[in-house]
DNA sequence: ATGAGTAGGTAGACTGGTCTATCTACTCAT
DNA sequence: ATGAGTAGATAGACCAGTCTACCTACTCAT
């Protein structure tokens, strides 16, 4: 009775080509910029052959387009998780700088360098729709900022103006903790955040 | 007579090398990247051959740093001239704020990307010594701050943090005016730094 | 159940071009 | 005649992207 799939093992056993390929463009890209790392490299690293590379993706800035939208969902499943446990206006606010903090605290066998869209963005000319999408990612950021703030202040205005402060706050703190290569900058962020809507 | 120099006409009309250099890399790099930027881009640019680079810096890299100290240096002449006309505590901490958007205001050819240092910074690996002037540069930055603020807050302690959040405040309106491409964000910072000090 | 087709994988040669860096040979002002 | 400049050839590594040739697992019609 074949109508069972018996697929599930096979298609694990054989990773899909994409994944190993996002997965290792992720790893190369943060650590040493879009530029620079080669084709050759990231084919290398995840174990695939070129031409899996250009089955998958059109080219290299399609795939580096890919590995900033990968970015900003990585992102989220950090906010999404910090943001269950928060009860409160308040500790959702900070969940945001939370996941700042979690996504600083990953794993990089490179070393911390901040934020990768933004430093991806860095790389990027001028007119480059790849800055578009960090663009979207941090407004996004602000937004949710907003949207939780909205429980605290009763001004959409103020809502606006407070979550414009706590987004440059938190933007800043993660620049500086890139250059400190940790998260202490935007641990103490946080506490100015949480101090600011303490007294509200 | 050769004793008066007829020279300045001639160095005038011969520039140094090393100053077209500087000033083309400084374009180049800011708006298409380090790694983006070729040798051949930059001498071409500068006017100069190539041997003209390698006489006056050791290699790329070299060429990099002296880039990275000369926007350091940029920056302070802008914030030196907004520290003259400053007459109070409050307007010379404002003056910091301001040289950072007569930095982004500087007609740039190909647009305006955000703080060329922190963007050079972004391309450098985890342990790159340019990465370190980076740093340094921030943290002079928020010195300065902290400086300023001695005249309105009688705590180190309290200087000491204020600074800091005014240097977050700072850093991550720059960041996301370059994503926007001009100077705004820099601008509602600075009237919300107004506030903060002015609440004191 | 078998066998052909299909989808997606592998290895790696290859093209045309760019990268940094060095080097030769010439010019020119002091 | 020296030092700093010019133009440009050259070396050797690396770049993105294409392509051939082969392999393997799954699907599905018979």
């Amino acid at each position: 009775m074949t109508s069972k799939k018996t697929a599930p093992a096979n298609t694990a056993s054989r990773r899909p080509a994409r994944d190993a390929l996002l997965e290792a463009a992720a790893r190369r890209f943060y650590a040493f910029g879009l530029t620079g790392t080669g084709i050759d490299t990231i084919t290398a690293e995840a174990g695939v052959a070129k031409k899996s590379l250009y089955n998958n993706f059109a080219s290299k800035a399609d795939l580096v387009t890919a590995y900033l939208y990968a970015r900003h969902e990585e992102w989220l499943g950090l906010y999404r998780a910090r943001l269950e446990k928060a009860t409160n206006p308040k500790d959702r606010v900070l969940a945001v700088f939370d996941a700042y903090a979690d996504h600083a605290d990953l794993a990089y066998e490179h070393g911390f360098r901040g934020c990768g869209l933004l430093n991806a963005a860095a790389e990027l000319p001028a007119g480059d729709p790849g800055r578009e999408v960090v663009r979207k990612h941090k407004e996004d950021v602000e937004a949710l900022l907003a949207e939780h703030l909205a429980g605290l202040l009763p001004d959409p205005a103020d809502q606006a103006a407070l979550a414009r402060h706590l987004a440059f706050l938190l933007e800043g703190s993660m620049v500086r903790a890139g250059l400190d290569g940790d998260d202490n900058c935007v641990r103490e962020a946080r506490s100015i955040a949480a101090t600011l809507i303490g007294a509200l």
